[in-house]
RNA sequence: CGGGGCGUAGCGCAGUCUGGUUAGCGCACCUGCUUUGGGAGCAGGGGGUCGAAGGUUCGAAUCCUUUCGCCCCGACCA
């Protein structure tokens, strides 16, 4: 709502539902129309198309990096983890059986053991690393996979619940609960980091309550984020698992004392779900924004003319060598030119607003004589002349002002719907409305997390890590409360 | 799994109640001409076993039975 002033001075985009009017189907509109991802032939299975899939590419590479920076390395375990695996970790069967796809036949007949396809990969990792430690020289190991996994799920959505999604897996394994217990805030810095400074989403980085942890973990944690509806996003976590799945998995070692101590463990992911993210957090009715920083095609550049000889012989020639010279500045190939000459402007502007192209330049005959081009930011619609001797230096500035923008937009949007709440009253009041978060204290544990999802819709999100303040209870009444963000989330 | 909605051209739909020529419309697509700095106009054209199976009938998109799938809203989840 904040932010519809600008677009309604526009010509609204008459291939999308307008957000206002229905959400989802909004949301659904705008991976449609960008061509981000398509339905499969299998129920709740998506396929990412390549304007998704570059997306996803470039939100990996900065998680990726991030992760080598930390000393992590990456490896691939398989798809297919033996049943009885699952069934080790008693809370680990209890959270993920019910979700699993299990393989009872190959090769024409009926296996000994059924196969699961992996929801996630503790279990076979745990196993892995129960053979590959011996001594604390072996530990720490820190391994990341980027994978598929699948969870059965009853209701699916494109990027947000899909069957099948992709994401990166961190596994590790080390000698200390301390350690362990600072690798688990570690990683979710780096998510929250990243999220922050590569996504703009604002996020708050925080524990999960008891009725919200990952089955098996100790502790889990978490980055939530607010949708432009007002509902929260888990967009990734983090598990501190104690020795639980070293238990399981007889991952021990002897220490420098000479005795046999099972290993500590943590595990993290992030997934495809933050497209749905991006999407749900910075597009509008006129279709997707991505961020600069994540944007695989940061810049677009439309050689425009009425006259096809000019276009092909003086406007083409001159847009490609700009786009050379502002991949160089960019430092890469974020640039592309719009060949697209069968299509009209008008056409052609749309094309790549609605899949959300951070910058749009437009090089006319006009331009030309002027030595400038016209460039038009995704998020404000502004339209700015620039003289082409200084796009190499403005257009990145530019770029990253786009990126605030983005941020700032999304977190004043946070802020303006999240309030307090003293009492149970007060909670209720604040969940009743149109999405948003409300803080409050809460010390309730699972049944009172229970009784308010029953009674709101909404979910305990996380205790934030940043406010370690304390109060009363609303549901118990006792002091020395945590503070505690609901929300009805995704 | 419960509730609601929907399957007819690539997409969106009409036609179904009340069976009857060759199944229509808009957008998109192809060809041509005129256009071209925020979604062009005219003319011509291609594209369908009406979700599937069975049944009723001289005749089924339409009626009956069964079935499959999808979307939305809930319970479960990154």
């Amino acid at each position: 709502m904040l932010y519809l002033k600008k677009q309604e001075e526009r010509p609204m985009a008459r291939n999308i539902t307008s957000r206002s009017q229905d959400y989802s189907q909004w949301y659904l509109d705008i991976i449609k129309v960008a061509e981000l991802a398509d339905y499969a032939p299998v129920r709740g299975c998506m396929v990412i198309r390549p304007t998704g899939y570059a997306l996803w590419e470039s939100i990996q590479h900065h998680f990726d990096e991030a992760f080598k920076e930390t000393g992590h390395v990456n490896a691939y375990f398989p798809l297919l983890i033996p049943q009885s695996f699952i069934e080790k970790e008693a809370e680990h069967v209890e959270g993920f059986a019910p979700e699993c796809a299990v393989v009872t036949h190959a090769g024409g007949e009926l296996l000994e053991e059924p196969l699961v396809v992996r929801p996630t990969s503790e279990t076979v990792i745990g196993h892995m690393y129960s053979k590959w430690v011996q001594s604390w020289r072996d530990l720490p190991i820190l391994i990341n996979q980027w994978a598929n996994v699948m969870r059965w799920e009853k209701r699916p959505r494109l990027f947000l619940r899909t069957s099948e999604f992709l994401w990166q897996e961190g596994h590790t394994a080390h000698s200390t609960d301390k350690e362990a217990m600072e690798e688990t805030l570690r990683m979710l810095e780096v998510y929250r980091r990243i999220m922050t400074d590569i996504l703009a989403l604002p996020v708050i980085s925080g524990e999960k309550t008891e009725g919200e942890r990952f089955p098996g973990a100790v502790n889990t944690y978490t980055c939530e984020t607010m949708m432009s509806d007002g509902k929260a996003l888990q967009a990734g976590t983090t598990h501190f698992l104690g020795q639980n799945f070293a238990r399981a998995f007889d991952i021990k070692f002897q220490n420098r004392e000479g005795d046999l101590e099972y290993a500590w463990t943590t595990s993290w992911g992030v997934s495809t779900r933050l497209i749905g993210a991006i999407i749900m957090t910075h597009s509008d009715d006129d279709g997707l924004i991505i961020p600069p920083r994540a944007a695989p095609v940061k810049t677009v550049i439309l050689p425009i003319s009425s006259d096809a000889e000019k276009l092909e012989n003086e406007l083409l020639p001159r847009a490609v060598e700009i786009s050379s010279s502002l991949n160089t500045a960019l430092g890469g190939r974020f640039t592309t030119v719009d060949r697209q000459f069968h299509l009209r402007p008008g056409d052609r502007f749309f094309h790549h607003l609605q899949r959300g192209v951070p910058l749009r330049l437009e090089l006319g005959e006009k331009d030309l004589t002027k030595g400038t081009v016209r460039a038009v930011r995704r998020d404000t619609g502004e339209k700015m002349d620039i003289p082409i001797e200084t796009l190499s230096e403005k257009i990145p500035l530019l770029l990253e002002e786009i990126q605030s923008t983005l941020f700032n937009r999304a977190l004043d949007f946070r802020k303006a719907k999240t309030v307090s709440a003293s009492t149970y009253e007060e909670l209720k009041q604040g969940l009743s409305g149109d999405g948003g978060f409300v803080e409050t204290w809460f010390a309730g544990g699972s049944a009172g997390e229970q009784k308010i999802k029953e009674e709101t819709g909404a979910t305990a999100r996380c205790i934030p890590l940043e406010d370690s303040s304390t109060g009363k209870c609303i549901i118990t009444g006792e002091e020395g409360a945590p503070k505690v963000i609901f929300a009805k989330a995704y």
